[in-house]
DNA sequence: TGACTTCAATCAAACGTTTGATTAATTTTC
DNA sequence: GAAAATTAATCAAACGTTTGATTGAAGTCA
């Protein structure tokens, strides 16, 4: 099931890896030239055919690349069976602020949550990758905090509907950035803003706690 | 302040509007070549030379008569200023509902969301016709019911923020369908689906509209 | 007829990929 | 342990194709 997890790359391979990243993110797949990567990477165009067989093994090489770091952001998977609501309720709100933040502010995820996202909306074969070893888990997780701090059915379709609500309400203020800066008279999107934005998101997700322990008590 | 509106374009112009939207909202514009454009709008290459000044032209057509056919959808401006803080919400939920069901299910408008989204991730230069003529509107619009509805203040940062929250909802469910069809195991994403959707996001706003409401009575 | 629109044909530029040569380690052979 | 052979990696140059744009002729309609 699970397959066999290449090594992490190095050198001019992870160059490559580190500036495909942010033009995909920045500009899209179609609208980036491999001369530009290659440029962006310090290497010859042809590193790319040796290393990931052409512009698509490279496409592919980042989204392993990105799976690998968000493990890495998420740690290792924590035993949720034994929390209690309050510490369930605890966890959410973490995890709810580290995506809000590190999504939002560090320009590295920010990159690379753009390319996920447009990898998504066009329906590039890396779905798969993402799907399989990080939302389904990541969206399990939450589900899974939220069953236990609501007591609502952890499986039912009601609680996953929610926890992707919950996602989106992140995912769009990554997306919709610069239009929100426009609105809110925002020159930047820093560590300042995104706790502006945290905290509506936390007073959201407490609203939404309130309503669905006063359902299911 | 108002550009001047253009009359609405006809016959091939329009045609070709159709083509690029559905093709620009599927692989993007940059993935988009001016050849299968014209093939689909069952015209020669060189019209868009001719109607639109180029590809680029082709875009900002296609941008404005998005904006044209959103305030078809969202009607003439509501006069919501003697509104009681109930008929506010009846708005509020209305609204949301249009916005979930339609763009969620009509796939004509599902595309020409996915085009939009496309360009302001991408910082095009068509954000500003999106965002003078429309998404200030909207988002003013959405901030005041709200602000009716709950007593909060109508131009304050937070109100903005929830706002642009409630959106974020909304879209995330139209860019992240791929995903989420998976998780939910749907085949397709249909009416009914979408009311599922829906019954949740409502199921969102109530709780937000009854937090607000006792913070602020 | 005359203004408007569409057409096939053509262009230079940019695209992803491939090529053969070159270099520096690493392994094999005696 | 030195010489020979193999491998991994990078490079400049060129490949054939596709790109957006342009041209001048042909068609359409009032």
């Amino acid at each position: 099931m699970d397959p066999v997890i290449a090594p992490p790359p190095k050198g001019t391979a992870l160059a490559l890896i580190d500036a495909a990243i942010a033009l995909f993110g920045t500009k899209g797949f179609a609208a980036t030239s491999t001369r530009e990567i290659a440029e962006r990477a310090e290497t010859n165009v042809a590193s790319i055919s040796y290393h990931f067989g052409g512009k698509d093994g490279l496409r592919r090489a980042c989204a392993e690349e990105f799976v690998r770091r968000m493990h890495e952001i998420l740690g290792p998977p924590v035993a949720l069976e034994h929390l209690s609501p309050t510490e369930a309720e605890t966890l959410l709100k973490n995890l709810l602020h580290v995506m809000t933040v590190r999504v939002l502010t560090e320009s590295s995820n920010a990159l690379m949550v753009n390319f996920v996202i447009r990898e998504i909306t066009e329906k590039s074969e890396t779905i798969d990758i993402f799907y399989n070893s990080l939302i389904a888990v990541a969206h399990k997780r939450l589900s899974m905090l939220w069953s236990i701090a609501t007591g609502a059915g952890a499986d039912s379709p009601e609680t996953a509907l929610r926890a992707f609500s919950v996602i989106g309400q992140v995912v769009y203020f990554r997306l919709g950035s610069e239009i929100v800066l426009r609105r809110m008279g925002w020159a930047e999107l820093g560590r300042e803003q995104a706790e502006d934005i945290y905290r509506v998101l936390q007073g959201n997700l407490d609203a939404l706690l309130d309503q669905a322990r006063r359902a299911a008590p």
